[in-house]
DNA sequence: GTATGATGCTTTGGCATTCTAGGCAACAAA
DNA sequence: TTTGTTGCCTAGAATGCCAAAGCATCATAC
């Protein structure tokens, strides 16, 4: 099966995990609601995507996850920012900023 | 060795080439500057990435490469934009517009 | 003269990240 | 009872960039 274009560019789905967190705590299925509701459907994270970067971020400290029940009476596993964690979201968006801000300069060029 | 934060984001490399390349015609070692300079020293791209993706990005029929002498004297590998490449600078440009803006409304949210 | 640094191309191997594809389970609605 | 949604996880492949090395030419400085 030939890869078509990648939906997001490498680097950027841990930036969007940890702010979707940002918002409130969150289990991994309501990660990716989340991220496709704030982006009006523009970004679709797949599941095999989010659940290494889940424990990759975990691991890294820079969040905590817990099982437990919600609303619906269902068990998920929640995912909480941790203050490194929100450190991070700050660095990464600051590089983000700095990325887009360069690549547009070159863009600019006539 | 630990891998640092990569300067570029994964994907956005055949962008620049492109479209430094839309500038005019230029040698590998030549865009790598151009880039460079343009992106006013924000983005630096190894030749270890720039010559792949140069390959690559000619078997795609993107550019064609030529060697020629230039005013210095030195030989060098020219490439030159092709219109299918140009055509794919404008489709990856609107694909990039289409990422900024979505994660754009991502980090907007409250 | 010779060492250094810039210019120039290439290749190898590694590595991080994402996707595809599958499996599993619980629950609701049809 | 079957289908769709919610929920988690993993293995394997594809992708794409980087580090490191080698090689060659040329200019400059010592």
């Amino acid at each position: 099966m030939k890869r078509e274009k990648a939906d997001l560019l490498q680097g950027t789905l841990d930036m969007l995990i940890l702010k979707a967190l940002s918002l409130g705590p969150l289990h991994g299925y309501g990660i990716i609601q989340r991220i496709r509701q704030l982006s009006d459907e523009m970004l679709h994270v797949e599941q095999g995507s989010l659940y290494p970067a889940l424990y990759r971020i975990e691991q890294k400290g820079w969040v905590t996850s817990e099982w437990d029940t919600h609303d619906t009476g269902r068990r998920a596993k929640f995912y909480k920012l941790t203050r490194a964690g929100r450190r991070q979201l700050e660095a990464e968006e600051a590089s983000w900023d700095r990325l887009v801000l360069a690549v547009t300069k070159v863009r600019q060029a006539t």
